[in-house]
DNA sequence: CGCATCCTTGACTACCGTCAATTGTAGTGG
DNA sequence: CCACTACAATTGACGGTAGTCAAGGATGCG
C-alpha cells in the first residue's frame, strides 16, 4: 500500500479497479516472517468464532492463512462498530498497546498462524526490514483508517457502498464485471459503514436498480458499471 | 498515549477527565528531537494559512510549537472531512507515503519547527528510542482514528459532540469546571464530527439547556457536568 | 464605529432508522 | 432427496434526526 489508493481516487481514469494494497502488505510481511515459520501455532475457527477478544492481553499476533475476519469494537450501549475486515495475508492483532483495541470474527471459517508477539519483537530487533514492515504496516492500517473517516464522514449511504465496495473489489483483486465475493453478510457491511442493515439492502437495491451492480446470489456481485460506482464513491 | 483512553473509557468512575495522551507524544519525542533542534526552521502561520497542502511531497515534518491546527481532506465533491486537530507538541506531516494525505491548516496563528524528513529518519536510524517513538506515534495516531471511526459510525449528534468535548478536555489537559477553550470555529466541528455547521450548534444549545456545559463565549465552554457528557458519549 | 464573518435559531425537507411482515437461503435430520 | 427449521435478506410503512435554506444576532478585526 504506496499510492495506490492516491491513484485510485485521483486518477480514477480506467475502467479496471487499480492495483490491491492487500498484496503489498503481503509481500512486505510474508516473506520475512519465514523465520517465525516454526515458531507458529496454525489454529482453525469456524463462522463468527472469535479469534482474540477486545482487551484481551496483546502477547499474540495472527497472520491469516485464509478467510476472512472482521475486527470490531462494542460500545457500552452495545452498539457493534467494525473497524475494517481482514483477509488472507494480513497481520492482525498487532498494536503497540497492551490490551487488543478490537475483537477479531471469523466471518467464513478461518485459519491463522499465531506467533507470540515477543518472537515477532525480537525478529524486528534483529532484523530492520521487519522492523520498517512493521511500521509500514501500521502506517498502512492508519491510512486505511482514515479513508474510512473520510467515507463516514461524507457520505450517504449509497456513497458509502460504493466506496465499500470498490474498496473491496481492489482488496480482493477482482477486476471489473468479474465475479466479486462479499463474505461478510449484510449486518457486518451496515456496522462497518455506520449504516442500518436495512439501509444497507436498499442501498444494494438501488445500485442494482441503476445497472452499476448485479446481484447474482446475496454474497456475490458483478461490478457492472465501475465508472458510475467510482463517480458515486466521489459523489459527483 | 499507553492505555490512557482505555481507561477514559472503561473506568470512567473519577469525576474529573483522565490523563491526556497528548503528553505523552510530547514526552516522547520532545526530548530525542533536541539532536535536530539545530536543523529544524522556525515558522509562522497566520488564521487559515496552510502549512502544508494534501498531495504536497512528504519531505518535511512539522513540530507544533503553538497553536492549533486541523488536519484535513478534501473530497472530488467539494466536501471537507477533518481528520484530527493537533496541538502544541505535536509531529504532523508524518507518514510513509510520499505525499501528504492531509492538509495542514491554521485554526490560530501558529508557530511550527519544520524538520527535513531525512534528517528525522537519519535520527531514527542512529537511535533506537526515535525509532521507537516514532512507530508509537503511528501507533497512537492509528488508535485514535479508530476511535473516531467508532464515534462516526454509531453515535448521533449530541453524542459525537460529547466526545469531541471529552476528548478535547483530556488533551488540553482541562479539569472539569475550568474553562475549556475552543480554538476552532463550529464549522471545523461540524466538519471533524460528520455533522453540518446547524446540528453543531444545535446540539451545544442542547447540551446547554441540560445545564451539562456552560457557554461563556462562542470560544470557551465549562464542562459542568462531565459524568452526564461521558454518559452522552457512551450511549447511556 | 462599521463591516465582514461567524454563530444561532426557525421552518421545512429528506434521508435514514425503526418496526413489522414476507421472502429467500443454508444447514439439519428424517 | 426432500422437508423442516432457523436465520438472513428484502421490502414496505412510518417517524425522527439531521440537512437545507433563510434570516437575524453576536463577535471581532480594521
Amino acid at each position: 500500500m504506496t499510492t495506490a489508493l492516491r491513484v485510485a481516487h485521483d486518477e480514477c481514469s480506467a475502467l479496471d479497479l487499480s492495483p490491491s494494497d492487500a498484496t503489498s502488505k503481503v509481500n512486505l510481511l510474508g516473506e520475512h516472517l519465514r523465520a517465525l515459520r516454526a515458531t507458529g501455532t496454525r489454529q482453525h475457527f469456524g463462522r463468527n468464532e472469535q479469534i482474540f477478544g477486545e482487551g484481551d492481553p496483546a502477547d499474540r499476533v495472527c497472520m491469516i492463512v485464509s478467510g476472512t475476519v472482521r475486527l470490531c469494537r462494542h460500545t457500552a450501549s452495545g452498539r457493534r462498530h467494525i473497524s475494517d475486515f481482514a483477509a488472507a495475508g494480513d497481520l492482525i492483532g498487532f498494536g503497540e498497546r497492551p490490551h487488543q483495541s478490537h475483537a477479531a470474527e471469523a466471518v467464513t471459517p478461518v485459519i491463522v498462524t499465531t506467533y507470540r508477539r515477543s518472537n515477532l519483537e525480537q525478529l524486528a530487533g534483529a532484523n530492520p526490514k521487519v522492523r520498517s514492515s512493521l511500521c509500514s504496516l501500521l502506517a498502512a492500517n492508519l491510512f486505511a483508517a482514515q479513508r474510512q473517516l473520510c467515507v463516514l464522514g461524507c457520505q450517504n449511504a449509497k456513497e458509502r457502498l460504493a466506496s465499500f465496495l470498490l474498496h473491496l473489489a481492489d482488496r480482493m483483486q477482482t477486476q471489473a464485471g468479474e465475479l466479486l465475493n462479499l463474505p461478510m453478510g449484510r449486518l457486518d457491511i451496515a456496522d462497518h459503514l455506520g449504516l442500518t442493515i436495512e439501509t444497507v439492502c436498499r442501498a444494494i437495491a438501488a445500485l442494482k436498480a441503476d445497472r452499476i451492480v448485479l446481484v447474482p446470489t446475496a454474497h456475490q456481485l458483478i461490478l457492472s458499471n465501475v465508472v458510475a460506482l467510482r463517480a458515486l464513491a466521489q459523489g459527483v
